[in-house]
DNA sequence: GCCAACGTTGGC
DNA sequence: GCCAACGTTGGC
């Protein structure tokens, strides 16, 4: 099982959101970089990512399920581009950005290496010691 | 609010 | 097919 990580700015679409569409989840709609597309084609179902909040609070706050694979995005008029649907699976003690750029072994995280990378792979190891820092 | 990093676009 | 100009993301 791949582990990934999703950003999400929280003015625009937030974990609180995601909890409160529940089961059904959403379309993780609006990836527009083709790096990026390739990870949300990897996913799959029943596969977990990390819930960022960038630009206000920068921290992985919760966890989240894919529960469809990819498909196309509706909302890209090139149709170059497709989506995931995920939904909440549980809320994190946030782990900020600030803690994570704090711990060397996670030095090689895309999320410190490539800031602007939207949807990107977590390595098994990354995965465990996250959680470690949420749970203090 | 600024700006560095990076992706995309379009003229040639 | 190159690369300058431009737009966007996201940390600070």
């Amino acid at each position: 099982m791949a582990r990934w990580l999703v950003k999400s700015e929280p003015a625009k679409w937030s974990f609180a959101q995601q909890v409160e569409a529940g089961d059904a989840g959403t379309h993780w709609n609006g990836v527009r970089n083709h790096v990026a597309k390739q990870h949300l084609m990897a996913m799959r179902v029943g596969e977990e990512c990390f819930f960022y909040h960038s630009n206000e609070g920068k921290a992985v706050v919760g966890v989240v399920e894919v529960i469809k694979p990819y498909y196309p995005d509706h909302t890209d008029e090139t149709g170059k581009f497709g989506m995931v649907d995920l939904k909440a699976v549980r809320a994190l003690p946030p782990v900020t950005l600030e803690r994570i750029k704090r711990e060397p072994r996670l030095a090689e995280m895309v999320l410190v290496r490539n800031s602007r990378m939207s949807v990107q792979p977590v390595t098994e190891a990354e995965w465990a010691l996250v959680l470690e820092l949420a749970a203090g």
